[in-house]
DNA sequence: CTGTTAGGGTTAGGGTTAG
DNA sequence: TCTAACCCTAACCCTAACA
């Protein structure tokens, strides 16, 4: 029901509806998760009874209302989108958030945020497709370009605003090179919407060759309808054949895929995520056209879009990395001794170091197991061992920068008091920043850090508080001197192409799963707003380094009031 | 391979087969996206044809031929666990990690239930692995023991009761797991009884260390003469440099007091009252005397990162004390309806699917709350939504935990399905229901039920696992089972109910992968295994890098049809 | 030019702290 | 007691540098 009406008359006609990629993911997502045709109908049939039936948004029913309303509608409760709450409102206008919204909007855009990183210039509306978005419109930075769309829908609004938006991105990132000026890009997703006009959902994705404007969406959504491990294949021969070097590929996309990338990608089995893909089977099919002869051409001449919006991506590619979800290994308190001797001898360990460790913290649980049997998940790997010196050098680096800052910020020190008993820490080594390659000692030096922080005792608070901060934090610290914008890596030396190639993806990707697409964009950090509730207690600041999200509140927090 | 099969054949007769969450959701999404069923249909057509067609891919391709269908299928599937990739097999172990389990969805936000609990023995052995010592017994099994008890107990009693029942508990059991049960109990005062609250009160308190009977009792007032503060330092510093849980002391003086208190009592200066201090100080005098090394406090605490500690005062302390947090927000009912909807469509919101959450919230909130203005602690941001959901996801492994172990232990007991136990479970779709418990079986990747698990579990890993389980969880494993605490789980019992045993924890959740299949359900985290280092030498492993690395993992994954 | 990988980013599982 | 909010860190993504 809902929506599809409309869109269905339209496929339905065809043979084929056409899908956008997206659907056509999840299509591939259910067939590889061993469903045959039948038992998918017979689920859909099931979540259609669910849909109708109720939705059981509870409580609330502040708004709830929205079942049979607005297309939207569908989302229904079932499927997660909080139904509740919005639809209704939104089109029974209960709830105005106009308000709000353009409070949001301010968030999301990324209102003071605070530069850090480069990488996303654009910071656009993100997010928006949700299906019920409470927001609708309103983040649309470009109010013409709305009247663009088809008033009809809301809803559809905002994915297409989300193309529309994308492409203004596009355009004002400099990517697209005067192509397409609206086109949406691809994605539309949520179909949903109607497809307006496109039907079939995605937008099209046009690009330019020798002048012409082409659609190749088809061509595309067909990569995509395939297998991808053949479609990997048919380019990786294409390349050959053709002798196109991987990185005119990269440039040809504007370096949505990175040589390296390009080079990952065709030798492992593993899949990218789809902005990735999308660009590089957006370039497959355009030097498909070409000529054989004059292939190679690519070399940036084709102005190409590759480019995608990212919008859709992010679906995708959030699919993608979704992995990490599931139990988590922990290290045995024996394996970390083992783990820390190595490491100070050598914090660069090659594979068959690694695998002399991995070997040694195997024998050691077992030993210590009776039992036998190291389960997958306990058994060490060299892997594990990688992952664990890469995490233990960035931990490391963190931990010395920090207290480099400190060092700085208070330049009061005292002497040094450090390094304590216990752990062998390193960190000492270089003692600035960038440490860069060359740490590799091979006797490590430990050295006691002269430099020292003297922490803590003073006032607690700057300490506490740069104790936690995070990378990004820093990052913006040292931004503070200079100008701001680029340059996060403190110490990174600059490559000229960097900044605009930077960006480019931003991101994102997080989603997960689901959903909708949406979103891209950033993340911006600025989201959260974080309350900062400061009160009493004072300030409470955390600092923390990890997630974004994190990091975000406290720049929010420090930045704005803490106190 | 396996999957469907045989599930299939019940399946089809069923009118509903039984899905995966992530397949559910993946419908879900479809429906979404606005396809009809037809138009589902025919894109699945198409993809299979296309399969078929194009296939081909050599190597690397990753089972595209779904064609096939039924068994085929899945990648997934054939992952299961897969992993095996070694030949190696050869221990036997295999553990299958079935996970997944369509069951785990229902939550229910908070049944508070009454009063049965019976905390009383609720300490379950986390950490077991480890040489560490320090676990009580747990589960009283008889019942008598505890009648003797008196029934919650002001301080004397409790403290009595404490010392009985650990008492019994160990003699009894001693939570075998190789280790033993050695750990006291901590207050054992016998003639306590009438220490009472009383300042420096002790009679003679006399503990039993190691089998050992001592009598602490001037050291006990030792500390009591002491300047209180003083005191109370040195037990923060104690504790810091061991990184002892405050859990897990609280669960040492079998809840004399309770982490909260404790927490409270180290970061205020305020003093407390004689019998929590005795608890305390009894707590802080035994495990004084400990090596060290041993103890650490009790296992579950962090591993004790050698690493980290730089100056371990410094930081610790710092880091502990800044703590402070401010006053506390809590979950408006409205809001927890709208969270938990959106939870059982997806438990891993994006940002922009957080913010919209936080969106419907405010506005919710706002509704109801004519005042206006929401305070900024009370203020829905996307970082509390993030939390909620992160807490929610651990609160569901836990609670999916107590069931398998309940599961477990009582072999027949009952049959599984009932789990659920409470929640008033906001419906969702749960497709599931029905049949039972085993519903488990997703499709795929529950293999012929018929040959029921091969897990193997051994103790150890259980016991990991149970490691994992929360305080919290303890008390509530306690109040259902009586019955006999063991905990293995080795046997499984062949019959048809596999299904209980079998997926451990299922994880599952929904994400959808992508690709890579993993998904559901395996994800086992059979990856990463895999190396096969076989032969250390040798080899000709230059470099792997990571990405080989990924690659093996890949490999391994797929492992069958890769290749 | 390509394969590798160090390192910058993140996400999310398992725990802990504190209102 | 319950649980919001954190911390820590394993495992992954991606790209710039390198070799």
């Amino acid at each position: 029901m809902h929506d599809n009406k409309s869109t269905r008359s339209n496929m339905d006609d065809q043979e084929t509806p056409k899908f956008t990629v997206s659907q056509i993911m999840l299509l591939q997502k259910l067939k590889q998760s061993g469903l045959t045709k039948d038992q998918i109908i017979r689920g859909l049939e099931e979540i259609e009874k669910l849909d109708d039936a109720g939705l059981g948004s509870p409580g609330t029913s502040v708004v709830s209302n929205l079942s049979g309303i607005v297309n939207g509608t569908s989302p229904s409760s079932s499927n997660g989108n909080a139904p509740t709450t919005n639809g209704g409102a939104q089109m029974g206008s209960t709830v105005n958030h106009v308000k709000e919204s353009a409070e949001y909007q301010r968030r999301s855009i990324s209102p003071q945020s605070p530069p850090h990183h480069v990488k996303l210039n654009t910071s656009l509306p993100h997010h928006i497709g949700q299906a019920n978005p409470l927001m609708f419109g309103t983040h649309l930075q470009n109010p013409n370009q709305l009247s663009l769309l088809p008033p009809v829908a809301q809803w559809p609004n905002t994915s297409q605003a989300v193309a529309v938006a994308t492409a203004a991105s596009l355009l004002q990132n400099g990517f697209a090179h005067g192509t397409v000026p609206h086109y949406p890009a691809l994605l539309n997703n949520r179909g949903m919407l109607r497809a307006t006009a496109t039907s079939g959902g995605n937008g099209s994705t046009v690009v330019e060759i020798d002048g012409e404007k082409v659609d190749i969406s088809e061509e595309l959504d067909e990569l995509f309808r395939r297998d991808q491990a053949s479609v990997k294949e048919d380019i990786r021969k294409f390349i050959s054949e053709r002798h196109i070097s991987q990185s005119s590929i990269a440039k040809a996309t504007r370096n949505a895929i990175s040589q390296s990338y390009i080079s990952q990608w065709l030798a492992q089995p593993q899949d990218i995520s789809g902005q990735k893909k999308k660009a590089m089977y957006t370039w497959y099919i355009i030097e498909k056209r070409k000529p054989p002869g004059m292939s190679n051409g690519m070399g940036v001449s084709n102005p190409v879009v590759y480019r995608s919006s990212e919008s859709d991506q992010d679906m995708m590619s959030t699919l993608l990395m979704k992995a990490k979800r599931g139990a988590r290994f922990t290290w045995p308190k024996e394996c970390l001794s083992i783990l820390e001797n190595y490491y100070n001898a050598n914090s660069y360990p090659d594979e068959s170091k690694r695998e002399e460790i991995a070997h040694a913290c195997n024998s050691i649980i077992q030993s210590q197991k009776p039992g036998g049997v190291l389960s997958d998940l306990d058994k060490v790997t060299t892997v594990k061992v990688y992952n664990w010196f890469a995490n233990r050098r960035k931990d490391d680096k963190r931990r010395r920068h920090i207290e480099h800052i400190e060092a700085m910020d208070q330049h009061q020190s005292h002497s040094p008091r450090r390094s304590s008993t216990v752990s062998p820490t390193p960190s000492c080594n270089s003692n600035d920043s960038h440490s860069g390659g060359d740490n590799t000692p091979g006797a490590h030096e430990r050295c006691p850090p002269a430099l020292v922080i003297p922490k803590k005792e003073d006032p607690m608070t700057l300490a506490l508080e740069m104790a936690a901060v995070n990378h990004s934090i820093l990052a913006l610290v040292n931004q503070h001197n200079t100008s701001n914008h680029q340059h996060h890596h403190p110490a990174q030396q600059p490559s000229h192409h960097t900044s605009n190639s930077t960006n480019q993806h931003d991101e994102s990707r997080d989603d997960i799963d689901d959903d909708e697409m949406d979103n891209d964009v950033t993340f911006d950090r600025s989201h959260d707003d974080q309350p900062s509730p400061g009160h009493e207690a004072a300030h409470h600041h955390r600092h923390h380094r990890y997630g974004q999200m994190q990091a975000e509140r406290m720049t929010a927090e420090c930045g704005s009031y803490a106190g």
